[in-house]
DNA sequence: TATGACTAACTCACTAGTTCGTACATAAGT
DNA sequence: ACTTATGTACGAACTAGTGAGTTAGTCATA
């Protein structure tokens, strides 16, 4: 045993401050974008110093492109754990689009750093061995549902599976993203409570009624 | 006469030079976000000086405000000029779909104005009087049709004007704003011409499916 | 139409305060 | 002893904003 007792924490702790770096670092990107985020401000609010992020994380760029690889691996992980296969296709769509709602309802930060990220036209990832390219597990999961529901007759669709996930994200996506804009020009949180049955029941439903082709007479 | 020339420009013209800086800022803010935006770079590719910056606009915040409401004036005004009043009411849902695909399309910086906008939960719209609250014309054309898709059996749908509008600019939206990641993550540019058509088609089609109610048995 | 007073438009040089990054010293754990 | 982790203090480059003076164009009046 240590010199430190059970409950307490240990004086040096590396992956502890790597990780509480992270996680702060994280919510000030995603706060104030990379340009906006300020490296001093990120050490104050850990209980480390600046000295402690040059040490494991080489600059603020560096720092950043950790901060999006966890965030990326944390979505990752929830999509492999996605489980529709038992599912007829139109009530597996439906799901999926109702699940992936869920999820960006409770990733904010997630969402802004991938905005911010488009800003900067995705220079960063394309940087990051371990996301350039990297795809994602949901799109297998649909490629299944529309086979499956083409050759059950239940679907009648010409788009493939990227084209399906884009539909789902961009929903789900832009309400959380462009809350602000539109609540300031419309009157409307699209992420208030009171919205949230709604709009989550109108993303399965689009999917589903375009994926059976029910558009033109 | 004075003393420049009928074709010439006068070497001091507020108007020419107020609306540079303008333009430039616009793609400036665009390119690099608010905080990435450097007054001195602005400057630069304008024909003037920083100091003209400050005199016309008296600080960064008021230049981007300013960039922000020229950027939001140029929307509104394509969306007065939308007439679809003449169609049925699917068909009519359906060209207004793509006409706000194509209006995306064509207007890249704005997108990426209202995405940063947002990344800083619109404190600046707000600041402006002449944004907030504001609305916008197509809210109207969108609940006229709804009515009238109702009143013929077209459409059944418990979606309002504000819910249509959103789903929309959804798909649009997203297309443009999350190209990078979205083609660094999957290997496809969204906003690729070989994409432009099947996807434009995509808005229409889903929005009619989903107002026609052809989900559920 | 020439003149001179006046003001809007403009230039130049500067500063106070940030901000990323690092050199150097030191303590903890093995 | 020796490596890993941590803290302090500092500096070079940048960045928004300004003080003070200059020029171009306008317009009233002789």
């Amino acid at each position: 045993m240590t010199s430190q007792p059970v409950t307490g924490e240990r004086r040096r702790d590396a992956d502890r401050t790597r990780a509480e770096i992270l996680d702060v670092a994280q919510r000030e990107f995603a706060r104030r974008g990379y340009a906006g985020a300020r490296v001093d401000e990120i050490a104050e609010m850990t209980r480390t110093t600046k000295r402690m992020i040059y040490y494991y994380f080489g600059s603020k760029e560096k720092l950043y492109i950790a901060v999006l690889e966890q965030a990326y691996s944390v979505v990752r992980a929830a999509e492999r754990d996605l489980d529709v296969a038992h599912l007829a296709p139109v009530e597996a769509i439906r799901t999926l689009a109702e699940l992936t709602f869920d999820h960006h309802d409770a990733h904010r930060d997630f969402i802004k750093l991938v905005a911010i990220e488009n800003i900067h036209e995705a220079e960063h990832i394309r940087k990051s061995q371990a996301l350039a390219n990297l795809g994602t597990p949901v799109l297998g999961v649909i490629e299944r549902i529309l086979e499956a529901g083409k050759a059950s007759g239940d679907f009648d669709t010409e788009a493939d599976a990227v084209d399906v996930h884009m539909m789902i994200s961009a929903f789900c996506f832009f309400r959380v993203s462009n809350q602000h804009t539109f609540g300031a020009l419309f009157g409307r949180d699209m992420t208030a409570p009171e919205h949230r049955e709604r709009l989550r029941r109108m993303v399965g439903e689009m999917t589903v009624a375009y994926l059976r082709g029910c558009h033109r007479p």
